[in-house]
DNA sequence: ATGAAAGCGCTAACAA
DNA sequence: TTGTTAGCGCTTTCAT
């Protein structure tokens, strides 16, 4: 019942050899005899020793294990994390790397000023080597925390303030540059777009892109109604911009889920969808796009950095990547 | 650069005191002066020292740490667990329990045997003090390998061999009783059923709950036709019911998710859902019930007793705990 | 190639 | 109430 774990000194005396050689054949570290490897290993597997991490990890001040924040949202919305469609790339991408180097990932939420603080000591602790935060701010202060802490940090989406933080995000300006693009080949004369919320950086980057692709083609700038990124908030926009701009053939849409509440409206007054009225929106999520389609490893090159980022290791590299559906994933390395 | 973080040690220097003392304070231990006490403090806030994870894991032998094993899928799917009306709600619950304890979840992923023994030996390294399992799989090994490894466990889904592991299961009888005494209460005189995959327990209950409210009724067993848990799967079998049974007027589909497939074809062949032919699906997923009106915390009960359980105490109970739509949960404490 | 021994930073039993 | 001390289990020089 109170059986202690078997410990590398328990493998020793079984193996009738020191703590120091085990550590090593545990270890991989190369300079043993072959047969003594092949006796420590018996030893193992007959002791079923499994090496103390907390011990190890003391003294080689590792932990094999990164954080994975959650910024700027509380456990309720971990779901969120895991279902967008750019996040949910890209974290079950950076797993599957950390995985395949055993290394862990803790889970962790910083919605507070408290809770960030607390992110930052757990790492100053010496739980986890590094972090990778995803967050949903617009203005988030745990990117400049970990910075000045000194914490090897990947940040997926862009950090506010300028800083030499590592990141991963999608081109969003780009972004909206292949949906003007898009409805310009399609023939649009009467163009509109439902807006971001204003205050997300993000959102005004997928207008800017959409704007100037329209301005390059020597259209006017097009009329633009705000929406909150809501079903509501599309259906709502599309019925504004239809009362206002009744011609008109062509609607970006700053996100997925108002393209969809737009499309509702349309097809509600008779609007054929896409044939009267084309509408093209933004995150290739499952609503717009068939799922034997979507490229679900688009986003690999782009973790591959991240990840290697998140070891540690520092590379300088920026490079863009293109995925099957034009999802454009940029990395910078700072 | 090079600079190591600072330990208890360089604290008690500062302050003046010894380690000991030092460790008292920071581990809430009384029979120290208050005046020392915040001297303490002071110091610690000095040379902002964060005292090391690894080497009080070494002593205390407790990790702080549990481990939330997906069992049955890749990382890929990660989604589903945080997505899943079932999963979703009881994952974000214990993860908010964890929280306010300061016990941090590491995730951890066992879709092969490779996998699993690689999690079992994870706890056993000490870097987890318990294991919370999300099992997708009919008859997984993992809680067994846990079991005898004597890791406490909680089991999110119920073992398919009966064994004394606590779980926390939706109770899949009761649900399939709930949506038969729903059709019948509508007063449904043809009644059919689109199941699960017979290979899933939880299918087969949710099939043998309606079926026997129905008997109650003095009702003759429904036609069932068998579905794989897609949309198309639930059309299909909607097809294929309509086509023996064009009288039905009332169906129960083992999720959601199938239950959807069904009112689509339905709907195509002119009948009106569910004036003419009654659907009740099962998950209480956000594509049956608009959003506003799902119990968002309606599994806290059980949560709450399952993270008793995860937090390594083990009170002997028993109990049901039904929500504002009829999520019924169990819980087992084993 | 192997062993002896020091020590990572902390907690906890024991002394004072 | 406070300090002294002995490990926790491991890695890693330094001898051999």
């Amino acid at each position: 019942m109170n059986r202690q774990a078997p410990t590398l000194e328990d493998v020793a005396r079984e193996a009738g050899v020191s703590r120091a050689t085990v550590s090593r054949v545990v270890n991989g570290v190369r300079n043993v005899d072959p047969d003594i490897q092949e006796l420590v290993r018996h030893a193992i597997e007959r002791t079923g020793c499994t090496p103390n991490r907390a011990a190890r990890s003391l003294v080689t001040r590792r932990a094999e294990t990164v954080a994975l924040i959650v910024s700027g949202a509380g456990d309720a919305f971990a779901a969120r994390v895991f279902v967008d469609p750019f996040f949910g790339r890209v974290v079950s991408g950076a797993l599957g790397y950390l995985r395949a180097r055993a290394m862990h990932p803790v889970l962790l939420f910083a919605e507070s000023q408290a809770a960030r603080k607390q992110v930052v000591d757990y790492v100053r602790q010496g739980s986890a080597d590094g972090v990778l935060v995803v967050s949903i701010l617009a203005d988030d202060p745990l990117p400049e925390m970990l910075l000045s802490a000194r914490i090897p940090t990947v940040l997926f989406a862009r950090p506010g303030r300028m800083a030499p933080i590592s990141c991963v995000d999608l081109d969003h300006y780009a972004g909206g540059e292949l949906t003007g693009a898009h409805l310009l080949a399609r023939g649009c004369r009467h163009i509109t777009a439902i807006s971001a919320p204003s205050e997300l950086q993000a959102g005004q980057d997928r207008l800017t892109g959409f704007r100037d692709a329209l301005a390059r083609a020597g259209r006017r700038p097009p009329p633009v109604v705000e929406g909150t990124f809501t079903l509501d908030s599309g259906a709502a926009a599309m019925t504004t911009l239809l009362r206002d701009h009744p011609r008109v053939d062509g609607v970006f849409a700053a996100n997925d889920l108002m393209a969809q509440g737009a499309c509702q409206v349309l097809r509600e007054l008779g609007k054929r969808v896409p044939e009267d009225v084309a509408v093209v929106g933004f995150d290739d999520s499952s609503v717009a796009v068939p799922a034997h389609a979507r490229p679900s490893a688009g986003a690999a090159p782009a973790l591959r950095a991240a990840g290697q980022a998140c070891a540690c290791r520092w590379p300088r590299m920026m490079s863009a990547y293109r995925c099957p559906l034009d999802l454009i994933v940029r990395v910078w390395v700072g």
